[in-house]
DNA sequence: TCATTAAATTGTT
DNA sequence: AACAATTTAATGA
């Protein structure tokens, strides 16, 4: 996974079309709006590549164009604990943005991933200057706040199933992931590493979730048919039986 | 556009 | 972890 250029080295310029899917742009005013997106730029990263690495000092503000990322935290001892995924649409350092303060978490690509990145200098500027910007970010900062207490219980859950549908609950969260309305692409092998399980029992408790009506299991992704079942769901006792021998 | 083949993903043990 | 089955993506006629 070791390339020779670095991921500042490779980024561009975005295309209109990524310009019109990021999220709080349309409630910029047009003078705002032009220095944004003059400002903004766009990288791609492989699988298993770090956009931000904690302590680094920040210097951009992160969104999601299209891919999958993982936010954790590695302790010296070597084990590591995840924090949350980021699905296409999500924006986050904000907080560490705010504070010029050095990042303190490892965002990691799952995938191959397009990253846009907002100057630390432009989020400043917006952030004094444009009430619907303003009006975004602490809206995302109170819809995470929301996401980190039910991570907390998530973590001290022993039901795996119900692991499963608590975390995808939040992958799914609409205010925070615009852009992944009822499809979320997903592989089960990349859900067992944001949610610390083996494929084979994330394969299991999505098969249970289906059973329960809360998703449809796709090939390469998953639909969310009943958002609040995956939120509040208990999906106890629903396992598949074991085959018989006769 | 269709058939063939390789690669990715899923289902099962 | 290994394997078979299934789905998608890539290729070229």
């Amino acid at each position: 996974m070791s390339s020779s250029t670095s991921l500042y080295q490779r980024r561009r310029n975005a295309t209109p079309e990524e310009i019109e899917a990021i999220p709080w742009i349309h409630l910029l005013q047009p003078h705002e709006r032009e220095r944004a997106v003059a400002a903004i730029l766009v990288t791609e990263a492989c699988a298993g590549e770090y956009v931000s690495a904690i302590g680094k000092p920040a210097s951009y503000w992160f969104g999601l164009i299209d891919g999958l990322l993982k936010m954790s935290a590695d302790h010296a001892d070597g084990s590591s604990m995840t924090f949350t995924g980021v699905p296409p649409g999500g924006w986050f350092g904000e907080g560490t943005c705010i504070k010029r303060e050095t990042y303190r978490y490892n965002i990691q690509a799952l995938r191959k991933s397009v990253i846009a990145g907002v100057p630390l200098e432009t989020f400043q500027w917006l952030l004094d200057h444009s009430l619907g910007f303003n009006r975004f970010i602490m809206n995302q900062l109170n819809e995470r706040l929301g996401q980190f207490i039910a991570a907390r219980e998530i973590d001290r859950m022993s039901n795996p199933d119900v692991r499963v549908a608590r975390s995808l609950s939040a992958l799914f969260n609409p205010v925070l992931y615009p852009a992944v309305g009822s499809v979320l692409r997903i592989t089960q092998q990349e859900l067992a590493y944001l949610v610390g399980l083996s494929r084979q029992r994330v394969n299991e408790a999505l098969a249970t979730l289906e059973a329960h009506g809360a998703i449809q299991v796709e090939y390469g992704g998953l639909r969310v048919m009943d958002l609040h079942e995956l939120r509040e769901g208990h999906f106890i006792s629903a396992r598949r039986q074991p085959t018989q021998t006769a």
